[in-house]
RNA sequence: GGCCCGAUGGCGGAGUGGUUACGCAGAGGACUGCAAAUCCUUGCACGCCGGUUCGAUUCCGGCUCGGGCCUCCA
């Protein structure tokens, strides 16, 4: 048994799938107008390995994983402009760049990856239904949600509609009937990306995107809706607005999960900030299951900071894990390990259950979580020149052999300013990369 | 101001009403020509003040500090 945080209920709830044969999992993925960093990782991992858990005990085909691109938006409209092309030319680049990032973190490509340029039909669809109902409203060629006609609004933030006023730091536009109220559809100049609609050409909001493109792809009710912790508000709560209103009251998702935040020194990072750390720049220097790893070292929920020395610490355990499964195929997954996933995605318990282990069960254990992917051999050995080293290696053992200790450390050294260690042992000398 | 979250040893980080997390780093030893790796041993902790309790790091209240959200944000 499976039990998650649902950020709805405050609390671990037993995770009980409306159907364990299509279990359906949402969360909300990049928007593509620049490089992902490493909080943008987080969540990518986090649910990752959460869909390796689920197809581990519900079966490989037990899983629908939908994670969407958002390829238009005003950022998007901007990185275009900036560079004088078209948006499809940025989101292209972006999206590429962001599939390749996460797949050198072990993270598996989802099962559907709907595109908001592709859905713009049912989007529509949606925002006329929520007309119909009187949930929304058209003003000057905008169409806006009515937050007061959803009584229930506000259940995820847990917060009222006066303190949601109060605090806004945003100018309320003019047509708002409500300061609350926000954009399903809004109109776009000429020479902006736009698509025709009943209320004339425009584009949709970003909260609407993930609504439509949940019910087109997964169904009205899904069991888990992941994201980061700051999507909550507003983004997840106008999701669930949306979606109910939309569908009869069905409620949009049985459980909603949410990741805390990459931390730079005290604060979080965000391009906004400007504090980022890319994993693309990451992984000139480290390999993506060393920051895999890191990133999997606290618990999904808690706050984790990014430092040099996280990174390291995740170098030296891979190393020891790495040693401990040698070549073993995969065995059994371990109880402990399991156990641990289970409760609420322990990924930290579950990282010390694996260093009581070795060979198969270590390796199977790993996998799940992602790690251990590749042989030993090419964790510590990888692509460097084995043809030169062991030339080298022989070179040395000759000197050895004639006590000619001043040469063979030489040749150690050598190695070792090239990144390649020696280990002397009994049947003779092995090496590897630092 | 409102809502929410956190505070554990040098670092990362679980967990628990009463006995050791674990990992990384460090120290000592074994092994080694010297190292590395490995093995053995080892030191170091639960923000502050109250309360409940035979007993609290663990439960409750308050406080302090830190973080997040309050319509850009993973």
């Amino acid at each position: 048994m499976i039990r998650l945080h649902d950020t709805l209920a405050r609390e671990k709830r037993d995770f009980v799938p409306a159907d364990p044969t299509r279990i359906t999992m949402y969360v909300c993925g990049p928007t593509v107008y620049g490089r992902a960093h490493i909080g943008n990782a987080r969540p990518a991992v986090v649910f990752d390995t959460l869909a390796r858990l689920i197809r581990h005990e519900f079966g490989p085909d037990s899983l629908v994983y939908a994670r969407n691109v958002t390829d238009v938006d005003d950022k998007i409209i901007a990185a275009a402009e900036a560079e004088g092309v078209d948006p499809s030319v940025i989101t292209e680049r972006y999206e590429r760049d962001y599939l390749e990032d996460m797949r050198a973190l072990g993270v598996r490509d989802p099962d559907i990856a709907p595109h908001a340029t592709q859905e713009i039909g049912p989007m529509v669809a949606m925002i006329e239904r929520l007309i119909a109902n009187g949930n929304a409203y058209e003003a000057e060629g905008h169409v806006l949600f009515s937050v007061p006609s959803d009584p229930d609004y506000g259940v995820l933030s847990r917060r009222d509609r006066d303190a949601m006023v109060a605090g806004a730091r945003v100018e309320v536009a003019p047509y708002k009937r409500d300061p609350a109220d926000f954009v399903l559809w809004k109109p776009s100049t000429e020479g902006v990306i736009g698509w025709d609609s009943p209320w004339g050409r425009g584009r949709p909001g970003w909260h609407i995107e993930c609504s439509a493109m949940i019910a087109a792809h997964l169904g009205e009710t899904i069991d888990i809706h992941g994201g980061g912790l700051d999507l909550i508000f507003p983004h997840h709560e106008n999701e669930i607005a949306q979606s109910r209103c939309a569908h009869g009251g069905a409620p949009l998702a049985r459980y909603w999960v949410h990741n805390g935040f990459v931390d730079m020194g005290a604060d979080k990072m965000s391009k906004s900030l400007g504090n980022i750390v890319t994993p693309e720049e990451l992984l000139k220097s480290h390999r993506g299951e060393t920051l895999r790893l890191a990133l999997l070292s606290a618990h999904y929920r808690q706050p984790l900071p990014w430092t040099e020395s996280l990174i390291a610490q995740a170098k030296a355990t891979l190393d020891g894990l790495y040693r401990k499964a040698g070549d073993a195929e995969p065995g059994e997954v371990d109880k402990g390990v399991l156990d641990a996933l289970r409760d609420d995605l322990n990924t930290p318990l579950a990282l010390s259950r694996l260093s009581s282990l070795e060979g198969g069960a270590l390796k199977a254990s790993a996998q799940l979580l992602g790690l251990l992917q590749v042989s030993a051999a090419d964790w510590f050995q990888g692509d460097a020149d084995a043809r030169d080293i062991e030339a080298r290696i022989a070179e040395r053992a000759e000197a050895k052999k004639n006590r000619d200790f001043a040469t063979a450390d030489r040749i150690r050294d050598e190695l070792k300013a090239e990144g390649i260690v020696l280990e002397d042992g009994p049947g003779g000398t092995t090496w590897r990369r630092e």
